[in-house]
DNA sequence: ATGAAAGCGCTAACAA
DNA sequence: TTGTTAGCGCTTTCAT
C-alpha cells in the first residue's frame, strides 16, 4: 500500500489540508511546519497520486496524439518534436498508432476522453469527414499537425506545402527546365500530396512549362506501409516507358526520389545529366547518396514543437476557439544539392 | 460539466451501482434494466471517467516507456510494436525520450509512479548502473527490450547479439575471409555492441581469424544524435589507411556499414571485390543500395510486442518476480545479398 | 496559519 | 436482482 497524503498528515502532526499546501507550494504556510511536512515528505518516501489530483482539479495533464504511423520518418522526428515541448510543460503524451484507419481513430478518441486527456494531436496523412464530426464533438481543443481538414475548422500547424512545391518547380524553371513530371502520392489519400500538386500545376501554369500527362505519376496507394522507394522506382518506369522525356521530375517525398533515381540509373541514364530530380522532406539519406539529392527540407520537429505548444496554449487559456485562426505556418527552404542540372551552361 | 454516472442513474431511475454492473458487463442484471440503464447511457452520451474508476481500483491501464531516442529506426519500430500489443489487451503508453541522460530517466520515473502506471517498458541503449537501482525500487513490474543489465536481475527481451555477431563472422569465414575487422559502436555506452563485440572475438578465435588492432575501430561516441552513417564512413577512412587491409569488415548496424561502404568507393575501392561488409538490423535501406548489403536481421518490431505482452503479462499475473527467468530471446537471421565475396571461388 | 469537511466519479461490500 | 454507502487520495472552500 503506498504511502498517501494522510500518513504524511499524521507523521508530521499536521492536517492533509496542510499537507496539500506544501506539495502544491502555496504560500500561508509557517516555515516552521513547512519544514516538518518536508521531512516527513521524505522520510515516507511520499510521492503524489496524480490519480487522486486529477480526478479532483479536472485536468490530467496529459495529451493524446493520433499518428497514422510513427515508423514513418516524417512521423517519427514530429512525435519527438512533440514529446520534448511536453517535456517542457510537464505533460504527458499517449501515443496512438491509427494506420488511417477510421474505427481504430474512433476508439482511441474515446480511450482519450475516457482518460480525460486535456487535449488531443492529430497528425495523420489526411482528416476525413467522418473523423472531422468526430474531432468537432469533443470538449477538448484539438490541433493538427501537418495536415489540414477540408473545412479549415481545426487550428493546423504546417509548412505551406503548395508554396513549397511552386517553389521547387519555379527552381527547376530558373535552371532551364520546362519539360517536367512529377512522381506523387494519392491526392485523395493524403492532403500534403494535394498541396503540392496544386503548387506544382500552378508554377506550370504561370511559366507555362510542358508537363505531359504520362510525366505525371500519381499512385494509387493507399496504405502507408507501402514502400515509397519502390513506388518511386516504378513510377519512373512508366516514365522512362514515355517517347519522349521529362528533363526533370518533381518527386513528392526523398525516398520516392531515390526510388526514381535508382530506376535511372539501372536503365543506363545519369542523374542529373539525362533527368534532374528534386525531391522533398529532406530525409538524411539524402545527403548520402551519390548524387546527393536536391530537396525542400521540411524541419517536422519543429512541426511537433509548434504544434504542441500551440494546443498546450490553448488547453491553458481555456480559449475555446477550435478554429484555423490559430494555425502556424513553419518556414521550409530549398537545399540545393546535385540532382538538378543547370540546362543554362 | 460532463455526464456522469450518477445522471445515468437518475434518467434510467436505477442506482449508480446497477450502471456500474451493466457498465462493467457483470451478470445479475435484469436484461429489463439493463436495456433501460443502456438507452439512458446511449441518449446522454455518457463515458466512465477512467480517472475516477483508476482511482478506485489502483489499476491504470497504462504503461509507461522510457526510451532513449524515438527517433533511431531501431528504437522506432520497437514502439510501434509495443503500442500494437498494448492496443489488443487495451492498455495505454506513455512515451518518454530520455536520450539515455539519467537525470530526465530519473523525472520520468517518478511521473510514470505518480501517475500511477501499471508498470514500465525500458528501450535504452544502456542501463546504467544508477538507473537498474532506480528500476529496481519500483513497485511495478519492469522489462527491458533490447537491452538488459549488467546483473541481469530483471527479465529482458532481445535477440540472441553475440550468438548472431558469432554467426555472421563464421559466415564470413565460411566466405574463405581470414582478416578482418569491425567498426562498432562504443561498447561501454551501447550494450548490444559490446554483445556483438564478444561474438566476434568468440569466432575470431574460435576459427583462429586475423584480426589486426588496426582493423577493429571502436567509437568514442556517447550521444545517440550523431550520423551512424557519418560514424562508419569516418571509421572506413581509418581502416583504409593501414599498411595491409582485412578482406572482410563487420559493421554494427546497416547505417555504418552503409558510410563505410560510401568511404570504400570513394576510395576508388569495390564492395564486394576488395572489400566485404557484412551489416546487422536489416534497416529497409539495406536492400536498396548498390550493392545490397548482407547483413542480420533483427526484429525490432516483434522485440517491442513481445515486451508489452510480458510486461501485460507480469502486471495481470501479480507475479512479483522481476528477475531475468522470464527473458525471451527473439530469433534472428543473416540475410545474404551482395556485399560479401566468397574468397574460395 | 491551520484544520474540518465536502466531494471529484467510480467500485464493491453489504443489505434488502 | 437492486440499492445504500463507504471509501480511493486528493484539493479547496469555509471556519477558526
Amino acid at each position: 500500500m503506498a504511502v498517501t497524503i494522510q500518513d504524511v498528515a499524521k507523521a508530521a502532526s499536521v492536517s492533509v489540508a496542510t499537507v496539500s499546501r506544501v506539495v502544491n507550494n502555496i504560500p500561508l504556510v509557517s516555515e516552521d511546519t513547512k519544514q516538518r511536512v518536508l521531512a516527513a515528505i521524505d522520510e515516507l518516501g511520499y510521492e503524489p497520486n496524480e490519480v487522486a489530483r486529477s480526478l479532483k482539479v479536472r485536468k490530467t495533464k496529459t495529451i493524446g496524439i493520433l499518428l497514422d504511423d510513427i515508423t514513418k520518418p516524417q512521423y517519427t522526428s514530429i512525435s519527438r518534436g512533440v514529446t520534448d515541448a511536453c517535456w517542457i510543460y510537464e505533460y504527458n503524451v499517449i501515443l496512438a498508432n491509427t494506420d488511417g484507419d477510421i474505427e481504430k481513430e474512433k476508439k482511441y478518441l474515446k480511450v482519450f476522453m475516457q482518460k480525460q486527456c486535456d487535449g488531443v494531436l492529430v497528425v495523420n496523412r489526411k482528416i476525413s469527414d467522418e473523423l472531422a464530426t468526430q474531432l468537432a464533438s469533443l470538449k477538448v481543443p484539438v490541433v493538427l499537425g501537418a495536415v489540414s481538414d477540408r473545412e479549415k475548422k481545426f487550428a493546423n500547424v504546417s509548412i505551406d506545402n503548395r508554396k513549397a512545391s511552386f517553389e521547387a518547380v519555379e527552381y527547376l524553371h530558373e535552371k532551364g527546365h520546362n519539360d517536367i513530371g512529377y512522381i506523387m502520392g494519392n491526392r485523395e489519400e493524403f492532403t500534403v500530396c494535394a498541396d503540392r500538386e496544386a503548387g506544382f500545376w500552378q508554377a506550370v501554369e504561370k511559366y507555362g512549362l510542358n508537363a505531359k500527362e504520362e510525366w505525371c505519376i500519381e499512385s494509387e496507394k493507399k496504405k502507408l506501409t507501402e514502400q515509397d522507394v519502390k513506388e518511386g522506382y516504378d513510377a519512373m518506369q512508366k516514365i522512362l516507358d514515355s517517347k519522349r522525356l521529362p528533363t526533370a521530375v518533381f518527386a513528392a517525398n526523398d525516398e520516392i526520389a531515390f526510388g526514381a533515381m535508382t530506376c535511372i540509373e539501372e536503365r543506363g541514364l545519369k542523374v542529373p545529366h539525362d533527368i534532374s530530380i528534386i525531391g522533398f522532406n529532406d530525409y538524411w539519406l539524402s545527403e548520402w547518396v551519390k548524387p546527393q539529392i536536391t530537396t525542400i527540407s521540411h524541419p517536422m520537429y519543429d512541426v511537433g514543437a509548434v504544434c504542441a505548444r500551440l494546443l498546450i496554449k490553448k488547453i491553458e487559456d481555456e480559449s475555446t476557439s477550435i478554429d484555423a485562426e490559430d494555425s502556424i505556418v513553419i518556414p521550409h527552404d530549398i537545399i540545393i544539392r546535385q540532382t538538378v542540372r543547370d540546362l543554362n551552361d
